[in-house]
DNA sequence: TTTATAACATGACAAATATCAGTCCCTAAA
DNA sequence: TTTAGGGACTGATATTTGTCATGTTATAAA
C-alpha cells in the first residue's frame, strides 16, 4: 500500500504535502476508473461527489452556447485533475468533462478531499499552486491561439501548443488525435475551415495529415507562420 | 484603526478571516495610491513586492504579442486584486496591468500577504475561493464574448457582459468606458470594425453611443441578436 | 483663439471565413 | 462480405472582417 501511496504522490503533485494518514483515507476510498473514448465523467450544472485525477488519456472541459454549438474551455492530460472547482465551492460543475481517449482516472471522495484541505495549511497551499498554475496556462492559451485575430495563426499556435502540452509518439505525429470538430470548438470557427487550413498548412509542408493524425514537420515553419501571418 | 480594518474586511471579502492581529500588521505597511487613466501599476515580468487592491476605478490586464498588437486578458473594478499570482509563485507579472480610469489601490506588503496565507489556513482557502470564482468569470467570458464565431456577437455579448460587471451610471450609460482599441483587444479585432459594429447596433436602435460612452437601450434585443446571429 | 493630437468615423476594396451541398473514405456491425 | 454511419474532404458562393486612405471631432496645450 505504501508503494500505492507513493504512486499516488509522484503522478499528482498537488497530493505531495498530505500526511501518511492522510494519504491512506483517500487512498482507502480510491477507485480506479477505466473509460472509452467519448464517455461524459460529469456533465455541466452536475454536483459531484468525487474528484477525479487523469492517470492516462486525454479529456476535455466544454460547454454547450444557446445556438447548440460547443465550446472547448481546455484540454487536460496525465495528472491534471477535474472536479476541484465544483467540489471545493460546493457548486454544480460549469462545464461537462468527456474523455477523447480511452482513459483512466483515479477518483476521490468528495469529502476526503475536503477535509484535507480544510485541515492541511500545506495542502491547501499546493490547491492555490496549481490554481496559479491553471491562470499560468490560460495565459499561454491566450498567447498560442486564443483571441488571435485570423483563424490561421490561431489553428498555427494550437498545433504548436498541442505538441508541447501532449507530446509526440514515434515518428512526430502528435499524442493527440482531435476530430476536426473538435479543433474547431477550441478555436471557435468551423470544422469545414478548419480542414481546408490543414490542407493548405499540408501543401506549405509544414504538417503531414492522416485522418486523425497530424505531424508537425517544421516546426520553425509553422511558428513562423504564426508571428507572421 | 479598527474602524479602518473594518473597511478593509468589507471591501476586499478575501480578508474576512484574518486575525486582528494579521489585519493590523497588513495595514501598517498598507498604503493608498491615486491613479490616473492609462498609469501603469506593473509590467509584465516585473517582480512585485506589493499586492494591489482597486478601492475605485477600473484596470485591465493585457500583454502585447510578437506583433506589438496588445491582447487584454481580464477586466478588473472595485474589490478585484492585481499581483497575487506573482507574489505567491514568486515569479514576474505574466501581463501588464493598467489604469482605464482614475483609480485608487490598496497596496499590501508581499511579505506581510506571504507570512498570513502561509499561517493562516481560513484566509488560504478563500484565497482558493477567489480562484474559483475567477475560474468562473472566466468560463462567463467564454460565454458572453470569447471563442464566438462572429465578431458581432462577442461585441453584444461584450457589452451585456460589461452592464453587468460594471453596472450604469443614471440614464444607463454603461459606467466602464472604453476605447474602441480596447474592445477591439478584448474581442480579438481591429478598432474600424468595433466603430461599424457599434454604428450599426446604433441603427438597430440596441444602443446609445456618444463617443466613449455607450447605453443599452434594449437588453432583450441584443441578447436575442447575440443569440441568434 | 489657434493649433496639435488622439480618438472616432466612413467607405471602398481585398482577404478571410462561413455556409451549403455534395462526395469519399474509413470502420464497425450485421 | 456487405452495409450504414460518421468523419473527412471539396468547391462554389455568400458573408464577414480586415486594411488602407482619408476625413472629422473633441480636447488640451500654447
Amino acid at each position: 500500500m505504501s508503494k500505492s501511496n507513493l504512486h499516488f504522490g509522484k503522478q499528482f503533485n498537488f497530493l505531495k504535502s498530505l500526511t501518511l494518514l492522510e494519504r491512506k483515507t483517500l487512498e482507502q476510498h480510491s477507485k480506479l476508473i477505466a473509460l472509452k473514448k467519448g464517455d461524459v465523467i460529469f456533465f455541466e450544472n452536475e454536483h459531484l461527489e468525487e474528484l477525479y485525477c487523469i492517470k492516462k488519456g486525454i479529456c476535455k472541459f466544454a460547454f454547450t452556447d444557446v445556438n447548440g454549438k460547443e465550446h472547448i474551455t481546455k484540454l487536460l492530460g496525465k495528472g491534471d485533475v477535474m472536479g476541484r472547482n465544483a467540489i471545493i465551492s460546493n457548486n454544480g460543475a460549469l462545464v461537462t468533462a468527456t474523455a477523447l481517449s480511452n482513459s483512466e482516472l483515479y477518483t476521490f471522495k468528495k469529502d476526503d478531499f475536503l477535509n484535507i484541505i480544510t485541515t492541511n495549511k500545506d495542502f491547501c497551499l499546493d490547491i492555490v499552486k496549481g490554481f496559479i498554475s491553471d491562470t499560468k496556462e490560460e495565459v499561454d492559451q491566450m498567447r498560442y491561439f486564443k483571441n488571435y485575430r485570423t483563424v490561421k495563426v490561431r489553428l498555427a499556435g494550437l498545433l504548436l501548443y498541442l505538441k508541447n502540452k501532449f507530446g509526440v509518439q514515434k515518428e512526430g505525429w502528435l499524442n493527440i488525435t482531435l476530430k476536426r470538430e473538435d479543433i474547431a470548438n477550441l478555436l471557435g470557427t468551423t470544422s469545414e475551415y478548419v480542414i481546408s487550413l490543414l490542407t493548405a498548412f499540408k501543401e506549405k509542408k509544414y504538417l503531414s495529415v492522416k485522418r486523425e493524425k497530424i505531424k508537425i514537420i517544421s516546426i520553425k515553419k509553422l511558428e513562423l507562420f504564426s508571428k507572421t501571418n
